[in-house]
DNA sequence: CTGAAAGCGCTTACAG
DNA sequence: CTGAAAGCGCTTACAG
């Protein structure tokens, strides 16, 4: 590989001029810039990116932090991270999917992170990562709320889970709803944790009394009880508890499959006996199935170039004002899941 | 940050002994070792690792090159990537998403790559990526035949597509199928086309003969017609077509839901009129929805882990003989949407 | 607008 | 097992 002092002989010229035409950060003259960009074609010199990051202190890079481990995408990340591979291209940063464990942190085999900010996929309670990034002040956003007790004032993206939560029941209980099993996310998610409240106050300011067998979290993954999330409780709510359910909001499409099939062997129907609502599906898939799926549109694509944007903030390269914790609209796609009872 | 020469003198070693405790290159004494630790701790000292990479010339990271600006993750890719950062972490290797486009590689603000080499997924038949790879001689495997004209006996992770189709082909023929629809994936990627040539190729084989009409590609990303691929194509081909169709094989799990909702409003029923197939579906999904999809398992986890190793192999890290080309099985799983005729 | 020189924070022969 | 010194390939004040 050619390198900076070749490209400068042959043109000429110092490497320091070399390197202007190419970092674009001080003018060179035209004819200059001319010699030097051919010699570069010829010799095929592209500037070394490692040798610019240890000067410049920067790598051109976020780090996006999924748990190590037992992470799986589903379509609402798939979506968030098209988002942020568009956004961060925009602004010249390349994304580098991280899921650096605790224990690695400890080893002393490994190196600095070589990121200029990280955005945190789905906190948890007490986040490690968030810990991580915190104690070695790496610039990060997360998307949800965080929870750690030493991180105040985080920067955030996130939907209004509060309100989400309040407007499905609204929505549920304006059809006539009251009986309505909810199948929450994860139990140490903090958007888990939002829901959770929200949901229940709601129901009571509507003079409903929430029942804790009404609420379940999705359990971890590669579980058995996973892959069965949806069908489990269902069954067992409508089978062994014979609790009246008229409605259930699940978290995501494949729980709310998982749950209609749960519904169909209890010998009931979808929307006719038991409505169903999604969270945080796929809106293709959701129109497809039979019947099609109501549920939020949470704009996961929108959270992630929001999530860039105040990265971008963070590190300076965006200026002006900027709220540290960006809400993202969501909306009702009402299709034909839920029926009034 | 603290740096290398501040532990040095704290512990009272010189640099190079600090670099040894840490990379582990040399071997140091047990007393030195403790010292070293010591100071780090105390200074909170983690190695730079954009230094180490300027010497070394080894940056521990490999790219997942996907298609810039129109790309999706389906189901499949999402397991593929989760197959390739399990594996790359198995190596201390972090995955770079990586989707540059030519545009930029023409630019000269950019830099080289900061990444040791590369996955290429979904290569189409003249791939802008892995002719810039190879030009920039970055070691590199593909997710899928290459068929780029100037690169010879690349590095691949492929299934047997050929044999999928015979099998496919195979499977519905055995259950008297012989109108068989095959909506396929995008028109220039090489996997679509070692399909449909082995899939034309079987049905002659059965004295079936092929009809144009019944082979369809995956519209681009952002086209009105990719969201709605699937139902157009079937409506059409019952419809104006008046083609008699017993069977569809379908690319996806959302093809084949799209498939089947025209197939329906046809006033059909899947299997009953109309056997359904998938070929690259989540198999959760495929196993939830009504009736349950049967379609192969493409393990795409799998295949994500052999990139990985085939890359090590090329890079060195892994030792021993190994394929060039290697294949990774696949199985139908029979569920519930196909019937004799 | 251009050049000469120092420096970014490590690793690595080389010598002991 | 340890140290002193050169070098990885750039950028950046500083001087002109």
């Amino acid at each position: 590989m050619a390198k900076i002092d070749d490209v400068a002989r042959k043109a000429g010229v110092s490497k320091g001029t070399v390197s202007n035409v190419f970092s674009q950060k001080r003018p060179t003259s035209k004819k200059v810039t001319e010699r030097v960009l051919k010699a570069s074609r010829e010799l095929n010199y592209v500037p070394n990116h490692i040798a610019r990051s240890l000067v410049t202190k920067k790598t051109m890079a976020i780090g996006l932090t999924v748990p190590h481990g037992n992470f799986f995408f589903s379509s609402f990340h798939t979506q968030f991270i098209n988002g942020v591979i568009l956004e961060a291209s925009t602004f010249g940063y390349r994304v580098l999917l991280d899921m650096i464990s605790t224990k690695e942190v400890q080893t002393p085999t490994l190196a600095s992170y070589p990121i200029d900010g990280a955005i945190v996929l789905g906190p948890t309670e007490e986040d490690e990562r968030i810990e991580m990034l915190h104690r070695h002040q790496i610039p990060f956003v997360t998307v949800g709320k965080i929870m750690n007790a030493d991180v105040e004032d985080g920067l955030t993206v996130n939907n209004d889970n509060e309100r989400i939560l309040r407007d499905i029941v609204e929505y549920l209980t304006s059809l006539g709803h009251r009986d309505i099993l909810f199948l929450n996310a994860g139990k140490r998610m903090t958007v888990a944790a939002e829901r959770k409240q929200a949901f229940e106050e709601a129901l009571r300011e509507r003079g409903i009394e929430p029942l804790p067998a009404m609420v379940h979290y999705k359990p971890p993954l590669h579980s058995d009880a996973y892959i069965k999330y949806g069908y489990d409780e269902v069954a067992h709510a409508l089978g062994t508890l014979k609790q009246k359910v008229t409605a259930v909001i699940a978290d995501d499409d494949r729980t709310a499959l998982s749950a209609m099939n749960a519904i169909k062997d209890a010998g009931l129907r979808v929307p006719e006996d038991i409505s169903m609502f999604v969270i945080c599906g796929d809106q293709s898939m959701m129109h497809q199935t039979t019947p099609s799926l109501t549920g939020m549109d949470l704009q996961p694509s929108e959270l992630g170039v929001r999530a860039v944007r105040l990265l971008m903030h963070q590190l300076g390269v965006l200026e002006g004002e900027y709220s540290r914790n960006w809400i993202v609209d969501s909306s009702i796609i009402v299709r034909h899941s839920c029926l009034p009872v």
